[in-house]
DNA sequence: CCTAAGCCCTGATTTCGATCAACCTTCAGC
DNA sequence: GCTGAAGGTTGATCGAAATCAGGGCTTAGG
């Protein structure tokens, strides 16, 4: 392989050089020695909408780095009733420490691309390398922010709200705004309008019905019914209900 | 101080030796020199129930081990729509490493006592024992299992679910039971009709109906409105909605 | 080409839980 | 003792979102 070249010229493996979770990811805490004892038992995975990431060789259990697309985390009650308790972007860090059994299922919501590695080879970077830890845990105290944030969403928001509420995060995760001040924005949506609802525990009926009254109201466009358009944020974040202010 | 001697003699402090957090939470992780170290810092604190747990001298911004009690963290919404977003059990770690910002507020549920130091020290133990910051990625990572537990019940199931889901939660976290096999528990709701309602995203009067419907049914009795006795867990269980079995 | 399957939108109706309102109990303070 | 506040329960009414139902658009496949 040309790695074991690459690590010796420039200490950093070359499938490394150009990836996006070296510079805010998880990789990016690891020395270049430590990068290249992972990068040696990595690969990479394209995967299509809709598919399931779960044991087997197909993708997380492993662990790996999303490098693009989204994937939903979804937990689900024997009856049916589904619910996404998470949304991973690039350059998040799939997978779960210290336990198989999460009762949680991720799939790729998009076209992803991920790059994968054994769970051996993270259980001893972990053991390893006191700063990857320290990565892992910003990570997780991240999405249990996320998970707070939308718990308000959930459990206290209207359905107008909510709706308002997803197209805002979305924007701001994978929203493309010329504008630096992100004054507007502009993005394809990650998911269907099932999707939608199973995130924010509606119905896929009241989603699209609030997708239309925004429409109506000026705050977005939509093409194709994928393509979103708002053009004025702060209009959009009028809309989410009084903003998590507990302090002034 | 009568610490340093017994930091001589036996290696561990004295107020450590009995401590439950050394054998269940984040302490259990530090060797006997860090252990001392933390706890030259270290001071209790006795607090009332309702009393927040926030900036200055009284509890966090400096970090604390609950001890015994139970902590409510809310967010709310500027309209003052509240959202219950965790509740910390002893032996629990509170506090926010990484930051200030959390918009989380954190209030004693029922009568509490921690064990508290100051950010520096917890900052330098993190720098120090590669394997504290482990423990509390641990921490975290149940956190966020709890969270998006939360979120499926928040977002899909129905106020009776709720109320049942929340009494197995709680029964299951400080519930007494004689039996092992917990069949029946016992245990003083730590937290009022308000609270509960705030914390499943109803309101109060539904939290009300629920629980009367419950004990009119047999599944729960109730007595000084705070002590709940479920006599066979296996019925409440069977009353919070499809368990969240994913495979099978 | 036609058909069938997804995905999405919209209208009519129903229902669950919110809201409004009254009343009870307990407890602290005067 | 009385009074008022806080927490809790219960009933009546209302409304937001679920449910039920139909129809349109796009895409894949025969």
């Amino acid at each position: 392989m040309t790695l074991r070249q690459d690590i010796h010229s420039s200490g950093i493996p070359v499938l490394c050089l150009s990836c996006e979770a070296r510079h805010h990811g998880v990789c990016g805490a690891l020395e270049p020695d430590h990068l290249a004892q992972l990068a040696k038992t990595s690969s990479r995975h394209n995967i299509e909408p809709g598919v399931e990431l779960i044991g087997d060789a197909e993708a997380v259990d492993c662990y790996s780095n999303l490098l693009s697309g989204v994937v939903k985390l979804t937990k689900s009650l024997s009856d049916g009733r589904q619910q996404i308790v998470g949304l991973q972007f690039a350059p998040d860090f799939l997978g779960r420490p210290f336990k198989m059994k999460s009762a949680i299922n991720a799939e790729a919501a998009t076209a992803v691309s991920l790059c994968s590695f054994p769970r051996a080879a993270i259980e001893r970077m972990m053991k390893e390398s006191p700063e990857f830890v320290h990565r892992l845990l910003k990570q997780a105290l991240n999405e249990l922010d996320e998970a707070r944030e939308w718990m308000v969403t959930l459990g206290r928001k209207t359905a107008p709200e909510k709706v308002a509420s997803f197209l805002l995060m979305i924007a701001r995760n994978i929203g493309s705004s010329v504008d630096p001040a992100a004054r507007s924005a502009c993005f394809e949506l990650p998911m269907t309008r099932a999707d939608i609802s199973d995130f924010l525990g509606i119905t896929n009926e009241t989603v699209s019905r609030q997708l239309t009254s925004l429409r109506m109201d000026g705050v977005i466009r939509i093409e194709n019914n994928r393509r979103v358009t708002v053009d004025s944020m702060s209009r959009l974040e009028r809309r989410c209900g009084g903003r998590g202010a507990t302090a002034l």
